[in-house]
DNA sequence: CGGGCATTTGAAGCTGATCAAAATCAGTGG
DNA sequence: CCACTGATTTTGATCAGCTTCAAATGCCCG
């Protein structure tokens, strides 16, 4: 794509109204295209950088590991999900950056956005505002792991996904690929591999969801929401402001 | 104090370098002060609010409270802190904002900072930053919850209020007052009221920690933070862009 | 000095972790 | 097309950490 913030744009304006010179102002950036296989550590803990990445293909996940080796991902970031926005005004990483399956990832240059940003403050409004969604879904996610079990956990996770998947316009909030290992979704939920398994299992036995190699169908979304106490307000997607 | 805003700049310039004239701007900030005595909600979920609450003096926490009446503490904010920093640019709560002690606060109205941000882009950036601060303090709340066992969660918790409380040139590391209940520390550490207590004990028996009624006293720094795998840089403390 | 919190203590039970291993699948090369 | 390999999923058994419930003690404030 010739354009590479075209579709970061349509992420921002979920939240934000831009005008078109803003628009114009961002599409001009120029950004390097990588591709990268699952597994790979986009940005390590600890390194300075200046660039952006902005996840263009695949699922990027943020993520600490623990002297015993145990790894907790504290987000997940899809196609359209500038995964580190933070960096921009804070460019030394806390936590490392890590391709979850096979992707493609644009290097959006610091200064072109802090130059953008300086010229339209409205811009600088609305890169901070997905900030803050960012520290929401965070912070959402504090209260999920530490006061739900598993299966509400699971079920948040698959409510939630399921949102953010349908809002970038890559699918149906009910029917969707979810391309994660129960290894990597258990260190999401902030269980084991073996449990996942086994919650997953239970919310089939329940006719909640269907599952299919990694595609998931939610059969009944009511039910699947009042599991979660799931209420996406906290994803600050409808564009009110 | 005539001038509202005094700690909040010094806070700011833990984190970020501002000129004269910028923290003039922000100086010049009125607002109003609100006193509240200990359980009151400053800020509802889903309350529209045209004002972010800078705390002066007490604790003020943000906080989720689930279908059976559980409440999780995300994050707590001490004199100096802009509890709802995120509510310039989304001005509708996502959660709570309680008074864990009895607190002054300043309602700082949200037009005034955009004022401010929009006039000055080093201010509008030095904001942003002190936003990623506190996703990144959520962000690793997210981990060690998830994956340490009380005991370490508590001697985080400790490591991370001594040197915040210190930052704010409001004590020592190693010696302060956490003026919050064994009922509140349960609702921030994801455990129960009596759990806590046994965690204290147990940190106590160690000669790690000493406490008296809610001092905390630490004995052997080393260690707690060993206990933690405490590293304070994801506190973003270090003046150093 | 009494009432309301908060802390301290005890006992029982459950959830989810851990460890081990079998079954299944995806990809590779003969 | 099949055998082989490594990763992932599935299953089972045991156990530790934490929750829950109940109650006694201590402390602060009016």
């Amino acid at each position: 794509m010739s354009r590479p913030l075209e579709r970061f744009i349509r992420r921002l304006e979920l939240r934000s109204r831009l005008s078109a010179g803003e628009k114009a102002a961002l599409l001009a950036i120029d950004a390097e295209l990588v591709v990268r296989q699952a597994r790979w550590d986009l940005v390590r803990p600890g390194e300075k950088v200046d660039f952006a990445c902005l996840v263009s293909r695949g699922i990027v996940g943020r993520s600490e590991t623990f002297a015993d080796g145990r790894r907790q991902t504290s987000a997940i970031f899809i196609a359209g999900d500038m995964a580190d926005l933070h960096s921009v005004p804070v460019p030394v990483a806390a936590w490392a950056l890590t391709a979850l399956t096979d992707v493609e990832v644009f290097h959006v240059p610091h200064e072109a956005l802090r130059a953008v940003a300086r010229e339209f403050p409205r811009v600088a409004e609305a890169l901070w505002r997905d900030t803050v969604a960012d520290g929401s879904a965070t912070s959402k996610w504090v209260a999920v792991l530490s006061r739900h079990p598993a299966r509400k956990r699971l079920a948040h996770l698959l409510c939630e996904y399921g949102v953010r998947y349908a809002a970038a316009g890559l699918g149906r909030a009910e029917e969707f690929e979810l391309n994660l290992t129960q290894d990597q979704l258990s260190e999401i939920l902030g269980t084991t591999a073996v449990h996942v398994y086994r919650t997953f299992k239970d919310l089939r036995a329940e006719g909640v969801i269907a599952t299919e190699r990694r595609s998931i169908r939610i059969l009944d979304g009511a039910a699947l929401a009042r599991i979660a106490e799931f209420d996406p307000d906290y994803l600050l997607l409808d564009n009110s402001p």
